[in-house]
DNA sequence: CAAAAAAGTTAGTCATTTCTAACTTTATTA
DNA sequence: TAATAAAGTTAGAAATGACTAACTTTTTTG
């Protein structure tokens, strides 16, 4: 299945509330954090649940599928490498995780693997 | 003014053509280089005249304004950099130029001068 | 010059993704 | 428990940027 930029922000943005430690994630909380307003996130939710990307709990919490997750945890490895990347060539940090936030969306595999064993190197 | 994606594709794309010696560039000249049918560039075409980045001459050839141009050049001077940086990691020439294409329009220009600062460094 | 081909435009459509306003449902608390 | 607050949904709208079908205008060419 190929998802859209605005899905990967969503299933990266629960994947880092749920590894920040919050219990149980609600439609509020991702409207918050990403700045949405509750009737965008209650849409776009009803759209990867139907994707099978999420799935609500009995409180409507939260969770990724597993597909979901596959998808996450991708999109959120770009993001930690391609900031941490900028940031060791100086970039200032908030400006880098800005960044990242944008082009982890765009990169081909190849290209990110490419990326990623730059920076393993050079770390 | 802020100019969307879209626009500096335009914008770029016309530079790319003009640098690769065309005479005159046409609305169906655009249309082949990028994919996207008449009507899309017509439209598209519009909207930058309006913006007063493009205008066209005499036989509807299509000419970028001295705004036009700052954006054109901007954003081609990152389409070389960058996709020159991920050739020089080992990525495909086809595929650094296809991700180049899509990660130019998201940096902000203190990322991109850390890029071009490095890939100057190491050449 | 007239027919055919090429170029360009108009009109209407669609997908994506956001919004506000107003509403309903659920949870909290006095 | 009843009132209030919080959470979530529905309905309707907007911007962006692509599309096809059908049309007009311009250019080429026999």
């Amino acid at each position: 299945m190929q998802t859209h930029e605005s899905a990967e922000d969503y299933l990266e943005r629960i994947l880092m509330l749920k590894e920040q430690g919050e219990e149980e994630i609600h439609a509020v909380d991702l409207a918050l954090s990403l700045g949405f307003s509750k009737p965008s996130v209650s849409i776009a939710l009803k759209k990867l649940i139907s994707q099978n990307l999420v799935y609500l709990g009995p409180k409507q919490d939260i969770h990724l599928t597993d597909e979901g997750l596959a998808i996450a945890s991708k999109i959120f490895e770009r993001h930690k490498i391609i900031s941490s990347l900028l940031i060791s060539w100086g970039v200032d940090k908030d400006v880098a995780l800005a960044d990242a936030c944008k082009i982890e969306h765009d990169l081909s595999d190849e290209t990110f693997e490419a990326i990623k064993n730059h920076y393993l190197n050079i770390k």
